[in-house]
DNA sequence: ACGATAATCAATTTATCGCTTGAATGATGT
DNA sequence: ACATCATTCAAGCGATAAATTGATTATCGT
């Protein structure tokens, strides 16, 4: 051999780490985990660029963190391994424990005030079975149809006030949202809490919750139409 | 704020990633676990440059995955966080997981035989009790006397039939070096399973028995003169 | 077969990274 | 104060990566 195994091993990790090491693939990760989805559905997310977008998933097939499939003219990408979530979590703690910069921007999105602990899954499921929190899924529709936590109701964050009439006062409010990765339930937190009301953030996101094996509701009565028309807007 | 919170924040976990993504620096992390170091002495055990390596570890420091104080004239690097070694084992879990690449290598060590699971720590440490195991320690002579399971014996990879006398027939042995990073014991167990013996590998390596709060035999009859000697060599 | 759609490829620009070389800084001992 | 040693800084080079643009390849419906 060459080079030494021990470089081509070094060489190997580091090229897991490389690919995890842009933004916008951690978006896209990130994204992957509320299901597999084609680049076009992935590009609109994201924001990014067709093109573009189809590279960096080339460079995640790659790294084998992501496979792709063909679905008609359209080629669907899933994560291969939910193990690729821990190690996304594994540096999001790293990043709060080590980094000051972290903390700013975290305390920017609590509005400066002290956002409480967040709730863990199993604490939410005992509370769901008692009836004694309101959940709030804070991603757009599209994602809430495509499966959320049951009993959960659905509000982006320009639509929270259209929701709060439907509160009920005293009964706290749990926010979730993608995942650890993804700001809207902060935020969300932040504002109502801002209005008085207690809220809190749950643990993880949908993924996360999923991975535990717990139910998640998908909206049947949309039809297979409507879906297509929703991922295409 | 001029750019999305989301943004910044995802710029934070790339930064945490872009720092991984580079084998040298890898190496230096795996060093940093055996303990803290001057930047002379990690320059000599990775093979970089002293300039090099100074830069490396200014952009660990800059990722706050290590820190360092000064010591007199030398500037002495150490982990910030254990929790830092658990990321760089998922990476290398992750890339096990999911690149053939990594199996090849690994074979490849092995000697195209079929290598045998390795011992878990608690199970090591019941088999010592026992008296039913004889481990050795695959790492150069500077890091076992800082350093080192109690009752293993040393020997480098160049060294070991020097040591084959010594060993008991029947007698499983177990080796061990760095950590999961490190082929060397990888390499031993290869060696030793070519001459007929039985051999397996210990999980993880020294920093993590260490880390579980096992025992660990300082060489005590070591002056300080020596060690500066020996960390100078 | 043809046009439409989804994704990829190829070429380019700009920015960053890793490494080298040589000079500068900081602490120590005489 | 001066020489010495360990470390850091600064400049420069080659290589790699991200995003844009325009062309190309697959698949589908007609």
């Amino acid at each position: 051999m060459s080079i030494s195994p021990k470089a081509a091993l070094l060489e190997e990790y580091a090229l897991i780490a490389r690919t995890l090491a842009a933004p916008a693939r951690l978006m896209l990760l990130e994204q992957l985990a509320q299901g597999a989805r084609g680049v076009e559905a992935l590009a609109e997310k994201t924001g990014l660029s067709v093109a573009n977008c189809s590279q960096h998933l080339q460079q995640l097939r790659r790294a084998a963190l992501v496979t792709s499939r063909r679905e008609g003219k359209a080629v669907i990408y899933r994560l291969t391994d939910a193990r690729t979530l821990e190690l996304m979590d594994l540096l999001r703690i790293v990043a709060e424990r080590n980094l000051a910069q972290v903390d700013r921007i975290l305390q920017g999105l609590a509005g400066g005030e002290e956002a409480p602990e967040p709730i863990s899954r199993e604490q939410l499921a005992v509370r769901l079975d008692e009836g004694s929190v309101t959940v709030i899924d804070v991603r757009p529709a599209d994602e809430y149809v495509a499966g959320h936590i049951p009993g959960a109701l659905n509000a982006t964050l320009a639509e929270l006030d259209q929701i709060l009439p439907s509160l009920v006062p005293d009964k706290e409010i749990i926010a979730y949202c993608r995942g650890p990765y993804s700001v809207y339930a902060h935020q969300a937190v932040a504002a109502l809490r801002k209005l008085g009301l207690q809220a809190r953030r749950l643990e993880g996101g949908l993924p996360e919750w999923r991975e535990d094996g717990r139910p998640v509701l998908i909206d049947a009565q949309i039809s297979a139409d409507a879906l297509k028309r929703i991922q295409l807007t």
